[in-house]
RNA sequence: GCCCGGAUGGUGGAAUUGGUAGACACACGGGACUUAAAAUCCCGAGGAUCCGCAAGGGUCCGUGCCGGUUCGACUCCGGCUCCGGGCACCA
């Protein structure tokens, strides 16, 4: 006897334990059949997964096992973001060695990742920690190095001068350490960067080919790469050499410039005003503006602040002298350090001229108004016709920019020019818990990179970790002290260890040969699997980690390992996963559970009695204690419901919010369709679906027609849009209609094919959402095969061919009746039984008819006179 | 400030090319089964209003707001409001 109820565990285990033996969803190269590669965000080993991983993998399952039924060979990987902080925090705070607090977390994220029945080939998995990994991460490094892609610069960095250590930006919380509340200051330090801004321009004008990518996406990684077309204009410095470098776009306003402006950090600031009687108010401006500058940055848009520097340059297309100002808000690492101010047409001159009176001179004028300086109240930035320009004057603005653009340069007074917000990317941290950095610091030779050979230069083992004093690999001598490659001297080892975005910028590669031991992939391989054809992932990645992938995507190409020049053909960004929240205005945010009160009567804090603001939905996390643990949800009502009910509740691209009736809801249909099919298990298993030469009823006939229609709206939805709410819907709708059907209980020969074929449709479509009661439902209809290896269903035009229209008759506009008609009903006749409506008839009477509209299969529309 | 999204019942959401707004689900109400409850099953439902003893039927209003195009607008166009996200002294 077959248990009746639905015990989703069971049945869970039996198919993960099927497919792991069976080997299902190992895969390889396949030239007969055509690939397709989708891949979610690999995971940060953090202890266990969270409702974000459920949705991701969930999503990225069904777009895999849909592709497999679609005859495709499917790459779906997995594998550990491994390296980064929490890790070594861990170490800090409990003593735990960050490698195996990373291992534990890998090996029990990993049972439940496959708690959820996500059809990986595990074959494939990677840890970026591991020196089989990360070794490739060195050996590209040296690559980059050779051809000067990689490169070594001081740069300022935020310091917490009580941890002794580099803060990323999001480690700064309101100006000080987020774990010793200790202010930051800047500091110089040497790091290594990458030159990704030698890709700038690629990586921009690719954008326009990412089809497949969000707009939204695309719009942020062009503001950030933030492309600038100008000029470079030399203003001559008056009573001594050499001239001052400045940036623009706008040159068209050259005549304007009444000023030039600095940055506090202009490698010229100091001296230009040496001598002078500016000197000493100089020299404290620079000082202030170093402390406060970066450490607030961000903070506020403060207000304009500067101070004469005593010298003079000449504007070149005036010959005029104007004064060299050091102004707060110029940044010394966009252009040159230095612009030109056009008091009238850029609001920063605009407030900086007002504050210490500088001239304002006007020289674009608007179509339609006449500015005047003294009654300006902010800067005029439009385009307008050119004045008081010289030669230019009288050229519309946008023109008069190329003219003088040329100008310049004929005259040698500069050049056009293009500047990128983009910066070269800083990978250095002073960490422990990273891929080290392969250079060696020789005093006689400098910098040598290790030789290829010697790699990987793997992490030592044996380190302390206190939080203190910079990184651990620092206090360790083994590793530190190394012998010069070059010179066989004594050297020293870089310490610092590369940012973890290098790790997942070219980990899609490696999955193609995991366990390649020659070179970070197989080329052969990638050229097989890449590009990846569904990537997959939160939106919060948009621009560093996708554009990181995509630099390094073209950088591989160009060192000749790799062909695509992209690595993501089409992305999804998913929506978060969000709750409601529940804060007292005391004791913060509270748990659900903790709460006194009732819904009704309003909730209130258990400490303090206080009534409970009922919060916004908002993100799930730790410190709103809103969280749901998946963990405990598949414990509960199984990794299919936990599937089903974040397919189902919004399409993926937009915010789901958790609600706890809808699980129990998803969880519900999935009873409901097992009991039907338990319950009719005996007579289904006998019976074929085969409705060929059988003569079948009008409501047989129905349920066929749903069957195909479900078929094809499920395809679509799945295909061209990811929409699975909908197609999860649709099949509900389906089942509906069986059950119902099967209800009245004359299960004549024909009906039960019909059914039959009804439920063999929905669990092979149901198959990608909830493959594992799928499986067991599919078994229990006498099949054979293996479910996630049967062709997805098609759909027959003839069985989904309408025999009657219901057809809307609106009179003005406004529904009025509903018309039955035979489906080859012709559009006269359709007019004719519109009009005999009696429903339509009584708004007719006295009314003369205008003309008639038809939608055909759909609408009449009969418009009146008036 | 600039750029990108979004706004539809009590709730999540559907309506794919301009053609019956509210599919599917949740919550809710009523009923059946039960000693009872849970579970399950059945029925109902956008709002207002009218007609009828009743089953039922009718009218008007309704997709953030105002206006436009159209026989017809959640959908297209113009102008706003609010919410979310990104960037933010980038010369």
């Amino acid at each position: 006897m077959v248990e009746e109820r639905y015990h989703p565990q069971e049945i869970e285990e039996k198919w993960q334990r099927i497919w792991e033996e069976q080997k299902s969803f190992r895969i390889a190269e396949d030239s007969s059949r055509p690939k397709y590669y989708v891949l979610e965000m690999f995971p940060y080993p953090s202890g266990r997964i969270h409702m974000g991983h459920v949705r991701n993998y969930s999503i990225g399952d069904v777009v895999a096992r849909y592709k497999r039924m679609r005859g495709y060979n499917v790459l779906h990987p997995m594998g550990w973001d491994a390296f980064g902080l929490p890790a070594e925090n861990a170490a800090i705070e409990r003593g735990v060695h960050p490698e195996s607090w990373t291992q534990e977390n890998i090996l029990y994220m990993k049972t439940q990742l496959k708690r959820m029945g996500l059809s990986y080939d595990w074959e494939r998995e990677l840890a970026t920690c591991e020196p089989e990994y990360y070794r490739w991460n060195q050996w590209i490094f040296l690559q980059l190095y050779k051809r000067a892609l990689a490169y070594k610069k001081s740069s300022s960095v935020n310091w917490c001068p009580s941890c002794k250590t580099v803060l990323a930006n999001e480690q700064v919380i309101e100006g000080v350490c987020w774990r010793c509340e200790t202010p930051v200051m800047q500091k110089e330090l040497e790091q290594w960067f990458f030159r990704i801004t030698a890709y700038a321009d690629e990586l921009l004008q690719d954008l326009d080919r990412l089809e497949g990518w969000p707009d939204k996406v695309l719009t942020m990684q062009r503001n950030w790469i933030g492309k600038s077309i100008g000029a470079e204009i030399l203003f001559p410095l008056v009573d001594r050499e050499g001239a001052l470098r400045v940036f623009t776009t706008r040159q068209d306003t050259v005549y304007g410039a009444t000023f030039l402006s600095l940055a506090a950090e202009h490698p010229l600031a100091l001296e230009l005003c040496r001598g002078t009687s500016q000197e000493k108010t100089v020299k404290e401006f620079v000082e202030r503006i170093r402390e406060v500058n970066q450490a607030r940055r961000g903070e506020e848009e403060g207000e304009k602040e500067g101070v004469f520097t005593g010298s003079y340059c000449e504007n070149p297309f005036t010959g005029e002298k104007i004064p060299i100002y050091l102004a707060n808000f110029v940044l010394m690492e966009y252009g040159t350090g230095a612009v030109m101010a056009v008091p009238a047409h850029d609001q920063r001159d605009f407030e900086f001229a007002k504050m210490y009176r500088l001239p304002i001179r006007v020289v674009i004028q608007p179509k339609d108004a006449l500015l005047k300086p003294g009654e300006m109240t902010e800067a005029y930035v439009d385009e307008g016709i050119m004045i008081g320009s010289g030669p230019f004057s009288g050229l519309p603005s946008d023109e008069g920019r190329v003219k003088v653009a040329l100008f310049l340069e004929e005259k040698g007074w500069g050049k056009q020019d293009i500047r990128y917000r983009l910066r070269d990317w800083g990978i250095s941290r002073q960490r422990y818990w990273g891929t080290p950095i392969p250079i060696i610091y020789c005093d006689k030779c400098g910098i040598v990179p290790v030789p290829e050979n010697d790699l990987p230069v793997t992490l030592p083992r044996n380190v302390p970790f206190t939080g203190k004093g910079g990184s651990p690999l620092l206090e360790n001598r083994p590793f530190l002290e190394v012998s010069c490659p070059k010179c066989r001297g004594v050297a020293r080892r870089e310490t610092d260890t590369m940012d973890t975005f290098v790790d997942s910028s070219w980990y899609f590669l490696r999955y193609v040969s995991a366990k390649f031991d020659s070179a970070p992939f197989d080329s052969m391989k990638a050229n097989y699997w890449m590009p990846v054809d569904q990537y997959i992932g939160g939106v919060e990645h948009a621009v560093l980690h996708l554009l990181y992938a995509r630099f390094f995507t073209k950088a591989l190409r160009d060192l000749g390992l790799a062909k695509v020049d992209e690595p993501f053909t089409n992305l999804l960004t998913q929506g978060m996963v969000c709750k409601e929240t529940y804060r007292c205005e005391q004791h913060d945010w509270l748990f659900p559970g903790e709460l006194a009160g009732s819904e009704r009567e309003g909730w209130r804090c258990p400490r303090c009695n206080r009534p409970v603001e009922k919060g916004r939905v908002e993100k799930m996390s730790k410190s709103r204690n809103n969280v749901v643990d998946p963990e405990e949800l598949i414990a509960a009502y199984g990794a299919d419901t936990a599937r089903l009910f974040t397919l189902f509740a919004a399409p993926p691209e937009k915010d789901l919010e958790w609600s706890a009736q809808g699980v129990e809801g998803a969880y519900r249909f999935l009873t409901r369709l097992w009991r039907f099919v338990i319950q009719h298990r005996e007579i289904l298993a006998a019976a074929t679906s085969d409705l060929s030469q059988m003569e079948l009823s009008a409501d047989l006939r129905n349920l066929r027609r749903l069957t195909h229609r479900t078929i094809k709206k499920v395809t679509e939805d799945i295909e061209t849009r990811f929409h699975f709410n909908t197609a999860i819907a649709a099949i509900m709708e389906l089942f509906n209609a069986v059950s119902s059907c099967a209800k009245d209980g004359s299960e004549s020969d024909g009906e039960i094919r019909v059914i039959k074929g009804a439920l063999e449709a929905m669990i092979v479509l149901l198959c990608p959402f909830v493959p594992h009661v799928a499986s067991e439902l599919w078994e229990c209809l006498g099949q054979q095969t293996a479910l996630e290896g049967v062709p997805w269903p098609a759909y027959s035009k003839e069985a989904m061919e309408e025999e009657k229209l219901l057809i809307v008759v609106q009179v003005d506009g406004r529904v009025r009746g509903k018309i039955t008609v035979p489906a080859d009903a012709s559009g006269e006749f359709i007019e004719e039984e519109a009009l005999a409506d009696p429903k339509v008839r009584r708004f007719l009477t006295g009314k003369e008819i205008q003309k008639v509209i038809q939608v055909p299969r759909r609408l009449v529309n009969i418009v009146l006179e008036g």
